[in-house]
DNA sequence: ACCCTACATTGGACTTTGTCCAAGTCAAGA
DNA sequence: TCTTGACTTGGACAAAGTCCAATGTAGGGT
C-alpha cells in the first residue's frame, strides 16, 4: 500500500491528502473501479474531495504507469490497480464485473506479419466475454 | 448491398427510408464509423433524420447480429458492418483509425477451464493497439 | 386504391461521463 | 517560517447517448 506512495514519492509526486486516498482506494482489493465509484469511496474518507482531482490523479497514476484504463463496454472507463504483471479481463456481459485472467501463450504472436499493415503494435488486450455464475440463473 | 436489407425485411423489419439510408452508409467500404459519423453521412441523402433514428437503427442492427460494436478508446461506439466473419481489431493509438485483422488460432483456447470462474464463456475479442504507418514519422 | 393501426421517427430535454479553467490552498524546500 | 509552484476546488462546459410524448407512415386488410 504505501509501497505505491513511496514511488510515487520517488519520482516527484506531491503528497496530498487527496493523492493519498484516491491511491489507497485503489490499492485494496482487486477491483476494478469507474471513476465515479473511486471518487465516491475516496468521499467516504475525505468528504470534500473534488470529481475534478479525482480524475487528475487517475490520469496520473495511468500516465505514471501504475493504474490501468480498462474500457470494456462503452460506458465508462475502470481503473485496475494491478499494472504490475500483464493479465487479461474476463466480463460478465450482464452484470459487467470483472475479473483478471492469465491466458497461456501470447497473443501478439498470433498475428502474422501480414496482417499488421506496417503498424508498430506494442501489445495487445484480450477480452472474454460471458455469463458469471451469479448471472447464469436468472 | 441489398442483401443486408434483404435479410432484414424477412425479419419483420419495417423498410423506412431512414433505416434505408443507415443501412446504406454501413454497408459501404469497412469502415468503423461512429454513431454520429452515422448520422452525418446519413444526412448527406436524407436532410432530416433525426439523431434518435440512428441510434435507434443502429441499436437494432446490432441486436439482430448485422453489425458489431466495436469500443476501442472509451470514447464513441464504432459499428462495425462486417459481422459476418469473425475477426479482430488493429487500432492506431494515435489516430484512432481501426483496421480488421485476422490472427491465427482462437484466442477461447487459451483461456485454461481453472481461469474461467464458472463463467459461460461466449466469446474473446483481442484488440492489437500500436503506431500505424503514418503516424509513425511525426 | 384507400384506410387503419401498430410501429417508426422526430426533436428536445435529460443523463452520464469526462474536461477545462480561474481562483484559492498547501507541501516541501530554503 | 516563508515562498512558490504545484495541487485542488467547484462550476461551467462538452461529448455521447437515452428517453419520451407527439406526429408520421409502411404495409396488411378490404
Amino acid at each position: 500500500m504505501s509501497d505505491l506512495l513511496e514511488r510515487l514519492r520517488e519520482r516527484g509526486w506531491r503528497l496530498t491528502a487527496q493523492r493519498r486516498v484516491v491511491a489507497e482506494v485503489l490499492d485494496g482489493d482487486h477491483v476494478h473501479y469507474t471513476a465515479d465509484e473511486v471518487h465516491s469511496r475516496a468521499a467516504d474518507r475525505l468528504p470534500e474531495i473534488a470529481r475534478a482531482t479525482v480524475y487528475n490523479t487517475l490520469s496520473e497514476l495511468v500516465t505514471l504507469g501504475e493504474v490501468l484504463e480498462v474500457s470494456t463496454d462503452g460506458r465508462a472507463k475502470r481503473y485496475d490497480p494491478n499494472a504490475r504483471h500483464t493479465h487479461q479481463h474476463l466480463v460478465c456481459s450482464r452484470c459487467g464485473t470483472i475479473r483478471d485472467v492469465h491466458p497461456t501463450g501470447d497473443p501478439l504472436a498470433a498475428l502474422p506479419e501480414a496482417e499488421r499493415y506496417g503498424f508498430a503494435i506494442v501489445d495487445a488486450t484480450v477480452t472474454y466475454r460471458g455469463t458469471c455464475p451469479n448471472c447464469t440463473g436468472s
